[in-house]
DNA sequence: TAACCGTGGCC
DNA sequence: TGGCCAAGGTT
């Protein structure tokens, strides 16, 4: 184990003025509001690589409909990720869902209070399980996330990347020491809060950092210099060609299902990706016997991760009626909008619905 | 271990 | 506007 770069004396100085300054300057936000562990724990999953401006919405709608572990558990899957759709990394909504199943059938209806088993759960992690221990339960447990790499990179300059292996154990070690057994929760927070407010990637606010004199980056005019991170990957561009079938003012839509890559759950026009778009259009054509037009209705450019997808949807005749089954489906407009889409085939439906039913209702 | 999973906001 | 990134987890 590394020595902890910093002295008891410093230890007490940095939590009392992190404290201090979280008191005043804390934002107030949703699950700030709660101690119901179930409200906290959702947060929590919510939050993933999401930033607090993009979940505050979720929150509220999804604890409306869903407001504790019984009726996550009996929810239908549709529903839960209708109330995610938009939000992303959509298996943090199926674990949660088989998480309140786990607590129902194997805790007694409680979440546990002990990291390891609050790591059993699945969509828990190392973060989580700190957040909600410390959070919900005062326990005087550490996190680490990307704001509180970002804050002790430039705390103690700490190079090389942090979000990986020695490097990585060494600022868990770190939180570790850090963590006041008074406060625990808050303490995480104003880490974290710390991290999102002031001592942002781009222009850390130094002069207004509660931890200035302590901060060895800002000390010698490194800060924006830190943290080092390793480079993206490269970008993929990934033509996907769907169609849009309709047939007695009812639409084709397909349900992604278990076995593909992403989105599992979500539905969608029937698609299909090809090294070309003319490639996903016939192989589309081929699979539903239709005849799609060779310009695309309408184009949609979308970023997921690295790749970049370029998305078209062609008008398409059927020649003969294409069958109903688990996972395709002819649905009417006000059906359609009620599926869960991801954000890419959302931005398609909301065209189409705008755009196609609307002229085919008034011919 | 490193690549993979989504999205909207930001400059 | 394109590239980068955020209260990570899983494999």
């Amino acid at each position: 184990m590394k020595k902890s770069p910093i002295n008891n004396i410093h230890m007490l100085q940095i939590q009392k003025n992190l404290l201090d300054w979280y008191d005043q300057n804390k934002r107030d936000l949703p699950w700030r509001r709660t101690q119901d562990p179930y409200s906290i724990f959702v947060s929590e999953m919510m939050l993933q690589q999401t930033q607090v401006k993009t979940v505050i919405p979720y929150y509220g709608r999804f604890l409306t409909e869903l407001p504790d572990w019984q009726s996550l558990a009996k929810a239908k899957e549709e529903k839960i990720l209708k109330l995610w759709e938009g939000l992303g990394y959509y298996r943090r909504a199926r674990n949660l869902q088989a998480a309140a199943k786990m607590i129902i059938e194997e805790f007694n209806g409680h979440l546990p209070q002990t990291r390891e088993e609050i790591l059993k759960l699945p969509g828990v992690g190392q973060y989580s399980a700190g957040a909600v221990l410390s959070i919900a339960f005062q326990k005087a447990e550490p996190l680490v996330d990307g704001n509180v790499i970002r804050v002790f990179s430039r705390l103690f300059v700490l190079r090389g990347n942090l979000k990986t292996g020695e490097n990585h154990q060494n600022v868990w070690e770190i939180a570790r020491s850090l963590i006041p057994s008074k406060r625990p929760g808050d303490f995480n927070q104003a880490l974290m809060e710390l991290g999102a407010t002031l001592c942002l990637s781009d222009n850390p606010q130094c002069l207004l950092c509660p931890l200035f004199q302590f901060c060895e980056a800002a000390q010698r005019g490194i800060q924006t210099d830190l943290p080092e991170m390793p480079k993206a990957a490269k970008n993929i561009e990934v033509p996907i060609a769907a169609l849009l079938v309709e047939n007695k003012k009812k639409i084709l839509v397909k349900k992604r299902d278990e076995n593909e890559k992403w989105l599992k759950g979500l539905w969608e026009f029937p698609s299909a990706e090809g090294k070309t778009m003319d490639e996903g259009r016939q192989k589309m054509e081929k699979e539903y016997n239709v005849m799609a037009e060779k310009k695309p209705f309408k184009s949609i450019r979308h970023q997921i991760t690295n790749h970049k997808i370029h998305l078209d949807l062609f008008i398409a005749r059927n020649k003969k009626t294409i069958k109903a089954s688990t996972h395709l489906k002819w649905v009417t407009p006000a059906e359609l909008e009620d599926l869960p889409f991801s954000s890419a085939q959302g931005k398609l439906r909301q065209w189409v619905l705008k755009n196609f039913v609307q002229k085919n209702n008034s011919k």
